[in-house]
DNA sequence: TACAAACGTGTCAATATATACATATTAGTT
DNA sequence: AACTAATATGTATATATTGACACGTTTGTA
């Protein structure tokens, strides 16, 4: 797939970062629809900027620590509006572990199951939750279109529907289980 | 994780199987919510064959043919049962590429971000037709609780309320990048 | 009988990803 | 001055997964 590629170049492309701020952007931004940890993020930069990508400045933080801060080229930015312009195929496969348990739950007792429902249920309560608090920073006010808060108010919104929905979904199933 | 491993043992509990058998079941009917290809297949079987979680007796298929079908051990039972009581985690990441771009999308033109999300929908629309055909063949009767019929008519609903869900939510953001 | 589609089992190379290993600096606090 | 948390950048190892390579048999049909 390469999508890691297009996630940090979308990053660079909205401003100036390090491999640490790209880091700190997929675990306090990105982490609801991708994640990657540093051991991913540094090779892959480094072969972002053999592809002519991205390109990078040494600044000096402090004495002598010496950080990448990397920004976007021409090169990058041109490939990364070509994969943001096209249609990309949803994947036949959502691999979902619950599901797969479910899928096989007839052989559990009628306790059993109940169990593994209700505790996926309060997890899917639990984070809906959270992302609920989240939509707190979008006061009230829809953001203007060609703002990136736009698209987060977009994406936001849809992870909040898709819980609300899965807990509709276990209550369902739990009602099914019960009677 | 080793997901792969209870989806096979979960298969070879309800009965016994080849290798081949256990592909297709992946490709028609696991494929909502798990999938792997042969190629992991194989390797997989044999390694929990090593284990001591499944074995096989070798049957003739036609005159010349060495087909392996593989049975559950008791040791495979149960570290499935184990597996299937466990109260696993929701990953903390649901990678979904398209949300990835509808998060940069505030750089398209509006007909441009309009015609990317429109495309997904299609997607989504097409995919829950196809999920409601399967949905036929529970005819208007729900499977009794004990029965793998249950739990796939379980899996298969959550799928179908899965589908809605987004296609209302790209709908509303439609309606919200249209105004 | 020839052909094709399905059956059947495997390996290999490349990519993706996670966890652990490894090291060093800087800024803030006590 | 000592300590700690955060900043900063990498590599190594293991596992997961895909697509390609590789081979041979059987069943149904034209």
């Amino acid at each position: 797939m390469g999508v890691l590629k297009y996630a940090i170049l979308g990053l660079l492309n909205q401003k100036n970062m390090t491999g640490y701020d790209i880091t700190k952007e997929f675990e306090e931004t990105l982490c609801e629809f991708w994640s990657a940890k540093h051991s991913q993020i540094y090779p892959e930069l480094k072969s972002l900027n053999e592809q002519g990508m991205v390109e990078y400045k040494i600044e000096i933080s402090g004495t002598v620590l010496e950080k990448k801060l990397y920004s976007i080229t021409k090169l990058g930015k041109k490939d990364f509006m070509k994969w943001l312009e096209s249609e990309i195929n949803i994947p036949p496969t959502f691999k979902d572990e619950f599901r797969l348990q479910l899928f096989f739950s007839d052989c559990l007792s009628e306790e059993m199951r109940i169990n593994l429902i209700t505790n996926h249920l309060n997890q899917h309560k639990e984070r809906l939750e959270h992302l609920k608090n989240n939509q707190k920073k979008f006061s009230s006010v829809i953001p203007e279109k060609n703002t990136n808060s736009f698209s987060d108010y977009l994406v936001l919104m849809g992870a909040i529907m898709r819980e609300e929905n899965t807990c509709k979904w276990l209550e369902k199933c739990l009602e099914l289980c019960s009677k």
